[in-house]
DNA sequence: TCAAAGTGCTTGCAATTGCAAACTCGGCGG
DNA sequence: CCGCCGAGTTTGCAATTGCAAGCACTTTGA
């Protein structure tokens, strides 16, 4: 999927919408919002709050944090970063496996800065795997989210 | 972090804000809102829009996205999917380093899940150690949310 | 004690948001 | 041709948002 630069909500809005093959009309009902309304938001002469553009991600089929995204208010969060985050953001796991967990991880990325970069135990198919798993992953502003 | 119901985000910010032990016209000024509309949002008497909650997590210094789930905008994703995510997207470790680390934090899920609701929460060795923090987990409120 | 400073709240106002009524345009069928 | 319908846009308005000026109360320091 595209992401269009931050800021042009509403062209990626009518965007969506044309992929979608629905009237601004049909979108404006489906989404519980006014059809006019609706259109300035699309023309950039209204600036939706986050409630409208939940209703509109509804309308769309779409997840609202896309929206978020793409208006600026949540920012598409560093895949890097992300398991640090995650792990001591996670309440499904005790305190002590989450340290355990954290350590493991430091301890990874510990070796493969110490030792040679290239050297991957696993199969020589696997990098070049994993940096498309990245791209996907870079390509879906969901699975971003933290 | 104890997380109040989703809708009283003056309350929470309050909350915060107190915790940080500074007044509200620091809070205010640190966030770039005037004082008296602080005062407002955090007594319930205005909605902030989403980028006046930015301001405020800024002043705050928390997350934006905390007050985005106070204030209903988002809802509080898995912490699970969370984990899992970032760290296939994670490329500073191995293909085989990644496959570890979710086959731990997919067990020590499972441990937790299955393991007793009764309250054990002390020694920091094994399995029914997990069992005890699981105990500790459903008394946090954060891992009823989302 | 008193004055100054700090704290949070009240009030009025300009700008913005979201809506409803109405409008214009294009396509289609009688 | 005309009328109808669906599409998107224009316009005016009520409600809401966020601010600045000012107020009332409390705390602090001389």
């Amino acid at each position: 999927m595209e992401l269009p630069k931050v800021g042009s909500i509403g062209e990626y809005i009518r965007q969506q919408r044309q992929q979608a093959k629905i009237s601004l009309r049909q979108l404006a009902a489906q989404a519980g919002v006014s059809n006019p309304y609706l259109s300035q938001v699309e023309r950039g002469l209204r600036k939706p709050s986050a409630e409208i553009l939940n209703q509109i991600a509804k309308g769309l089929h779409i997840s609202a944090k896309v929206l978020y995204v793409q208006a600026g208010l949540i920012e598409d969060r560093e895949p890097d970063s992300d398991v640090l985050a995650a792990i001591r953001a996670d309440v499904t796991v005790t305190e002590r496996q989450r340290q355990v967990l954290i350590d493991i991880y430091e301890s990874f990325r510990k070796e493969n800065r110490a030792g040679n970069p290239e050297a991957q135990p696993s199969r020589p198919a696997e990098p070049p795997t994993g940096d498309a798993v990245l791209t996907e992953n870079t390509a879906t502003p969901d699975s971003k989210e933290g």
